[in-house]
DNA sequence: TTTTTTGTTGATTGACGAGTCAATAAACTT
DNA sequence: AAGTTTATTGACTCGTCAATCAACAAAAAA
């Protein structure tokens, strides 16, 4: 009994469940039958509707970066003033909704798409680019010709950070990640404060 | 014609190809074929020698690990205080052995084996200990009661700076990852000073 | 010299999985 | 009412690949 307007609520549900199983087997091996169970319908749907299972992964990676660039906008909404905008940045990169073992796990697994896929490198490094500037915007009042090498030192300490949460065995601890990537801002800053005087 | 003695020169050759081809096709999707025939010989003679393709995984990932233990080791073996012990990890982290392409890219392979073969992990999490234990060596000196979280910021950095390794399109600069990293040390260590003195 | 051990591979098996197809059914259009 | 579009799936094709096997060759041991 065909309902219409399915297209969308299937994609959505594909969507998410590509991010589960990926998260949770912890690979790209996941079979379209074993995503299409997860949302509750047949392969051939899932074929139906996405034409292949690399437009899937695409999609599904469109989707978390979406959703975590949506929350930095959010944070950065209602924040002012540099200091606050990069606690902002921080914190939406650290929260319950992002920091989250099949959530990570996915991202870890998309780096790995983006080897292969030439699409899903670009997406990454669209998610590169608009980190560095939204920090960029931030740091060039509160660190000046540093800011660049600063930018990039958060940028990769974050990565790193979703890396090792890749593989630790205890659940996300979001507040502690921001509290480790803080203390390398504050270091850098208040180092260059010091230059400074 | 058979010469004896040739386990040893075959297990090495397909170690190798193993690394060169995961970091190659940058995943691990790689078959035995593709390894073997890099390595000059039949798929047979692979699962003949090691028995599986996990277990040539992981032979793979063991060997990466110890040749980046031998050279962390070679270097802190010729310096002397923990400035200088430091900044050789890093260095050895980042020397061109280690830093290139290939090996970056089953590094991060690696990773992603971690997720679901629990051998795998076991490795990750030595070579994560291992890392944490020298760098706090040198630390506890310089940092007092603040080692630990600067040698988790140091790991976490210098795995980020990998992971970005991976995906850039430029190739690899040691060098400035070193400089990357060691800002973030002379940061973090002047501060301490500064809320010392 | 016979036997055993080591090295080596082509061919085969068996499983699995992406993508296609044909068919069915309900809803909208004309 | 007839035709079109959308939703849906079971069954199938076709390719791939890990792992096994049977066989052969040469060295070493007996």
């Amino acid at each position: 009994m065909p309902k219409l307007g399915m297209e969308p609520i299937r994609k959505a549900a594909l969507v998410n469940a590509t991010i589960v199983e990926i998260g949770r087997s912890g690979s790209l091996d996941v079979t379209v039958g074993q995503i299409a169970r997860r949302a509750g319908m047949s392969t051939a749907l899932a074929h139906h509707y996405f034409g292949s299972k690399e437009a899937l992964f695409l999609a599904a990676m469109r989707h978390v970066l979406s959703l975590y660039g949506a929350e930095v906008r959010g944070a950065l909404g209602v924040s002012a003033g540099p200091a606050q905008r990069l606690n902002a940045i921080l914190r939406a990169s650290f929260s319950p909704a992002n920091f989250r073992a099949d959530v990570v796990g996915a991202w870890l697994n998309f780096y790995v798409l983006a080897q292969t896929v030439p699409e899903a490198r670009r997406l990454l490094n669209i998610y590169q680019r608009r980190l560095r500037s939204n920090l960029m915007d931030c740091l060039h009042s509160l660190a000046g010709t540093r800011a660049g090498a600063i930018a990039d030192g958060l940028g990769a300490l974050i990565d790193g950070v979703y890396l090792r949460e890749a593989l630790a065995a205890k659940p996300s601890d979001g507040a502690a990640a921001v509290q480790l990537v803080l203390a390398y801002l504050n270091a850098e800053l208040s180092q260059g404060a010091a230059n400074a005087g």
